[in-house]
DNA sequence: TTTCTTATAGTTTATTTGACTACAAGTATA
DNA sequence: TATACTTGTAGTCAAATAAACTATAAGAAA
């Protein structure tokens, strides 16, 4: 994040800037996507793909505007996490920067780093160090909303592959609530929801008995949603 | 909400507004603290409490200055709700606001109209229309909000006198959750929580059999918060 | 004394959970 | 070809919980 220059400012707002949580899994591990910054005072430091928002935007529309500009990713569905607001957040002025967040499956985009973004990459969320400013909260904050997200609706299916096993799916709830299950309790709880439809197909390649695929249905999810349902596991 | 003057623009972020959704309950009626402007393009209209934010205060405080400013209360829990950002929400200019909500006991403060603001009063949430510019969906949002956020936690408790019947907090659930319940069942399950500390007292002026008084118990709720549990009805 | 209203205790049945056991279906290897 | 090994899937059982309901107690009012 820079200061505009003269001709920007007409456009943007100088105090309100936006900085995208986006999620993502792969090979068993939460990951977050990070872009390297290509100008300005944090140049070559890693942080949350963001920047100023239009005067004639939404804050949900700059949302997916820069995120499409550093990193090429489009159409994905970002859900705000809040306003973060301490006055010595932004070192240069005084800027309120609002959070956002997404779940998305990774192989389904192609990153290409844009505007002033030098780079973009997926990083360990258990491995990621020295974000720029107040990014880390940011994360933090994105990190917990995830948690209780995903116990209350079924948004985890986004970082599955379309087809996925009962056991993929049990590590993905396993590694974003940070604790072990059970199994055939899991099996027994996710089947009894109806939200999964049972494939003719099974696994392959794998040097083991092969599990039978799922898929995610979302008329089924649809039609629960109304009733209220819940994904204590 | 008004153009700030000269003076004042030195002072503020221009394009950031605080609006509070403040909740309180009285005579088993969910109830909203408004404001009716003294000045400005919404003189006399009623709105939330809020105000534009210094430079040098996190909203956090802004929205705790600005509440004691407009309507005399302080020392409150504010909770975040989120940032309003429609490019249209503002006549006047592109104005970003940051939404609050807390939930206060009516009978702990006095309240006493100052800044801005000519006149303070609660009015019955399901009778409130015609609201200030998006204020409107900002009261949904925060009426949202406590929705869910009073399953999880016993922020009810706030609502109430200190001490209170078993009667009394279910129908406050019910008010606030907008369903019935049983009262045998309601009284079961949220003794055996053991966050109510009963007392060797009764109701009093009754015309019939009074029901014994309870308080909220702090201490053994900051224990069960540890292994977490949940507020279900 | 009877009637009425609300408080509170208890019953019953179905459902849900958590911890396990057992076996099936494959792959690897001896 | 037989055996071991790994993972998938089905099922059991006891304990805890939930929902609907009945019954009785404690007062106030008629």
């Amino acid at each position: 994040m820079n200061i505009p220059s003269p001709a920007e400012k007409a456009a943007i707002l100088e105090s309100i800037t936006i900085d995208c949580v986006i999620f993502g899994f792969r090979a068993g591990n939460l990951e977050v996507l990070l872009v390297r910054h290509g100008e300005g005072i944090s140049k070559d430091k890693w942080g949350l793909p963001g920047g100023w928002i239009y005067n004639t935007e939404s804050t949900d529309d700059a949302a997916n505007r820069l995120l499409l500009e550093l990193t090429g990713i489009k159409d994905i569905y970002l859900e705000q996490l809040r306003a973060f607001s301490d006055p010595d957040r932004f070192p240069l002025s005084r800027v309120i920067t609002v959070g956002y967040y997404a779940l998305i499956k990774e192989e389904d985009y192609d990153l290409k780093a844009g505007a002033t973004a030098s780079e973009v990459a997926w990083f360990k969320v258990s491995e990621v160090k020295d974000l720029i400013y107040d990014h880390a909260q940011i994360l933090e904050i994105g990190l917990r909303r995830l948690r209780r997200r995903i116990k209350q609706e079924p948004i985890g299916f986004n970082l599955l592959p379309q087809k996925f096993t009962l056991l993929q799916l049990m590590h993905l709830y396993e590694e974003i609530l940070g604790k072990e299950m059970d199994k055939p309790n899991f099996r027994r709880k996710i089947l009894k929801m109806n939200l999964l439809t049972p494939l003719n197909e099974k696994q392959k390649d794998v040097s083991h008995r092969a599990a039978k695929l799922y898929q995610f249905n979302p008329e089924t999810y649809q039609q629960l949603q109304e009733k209220g349902f819940n994904f204590e596991f």
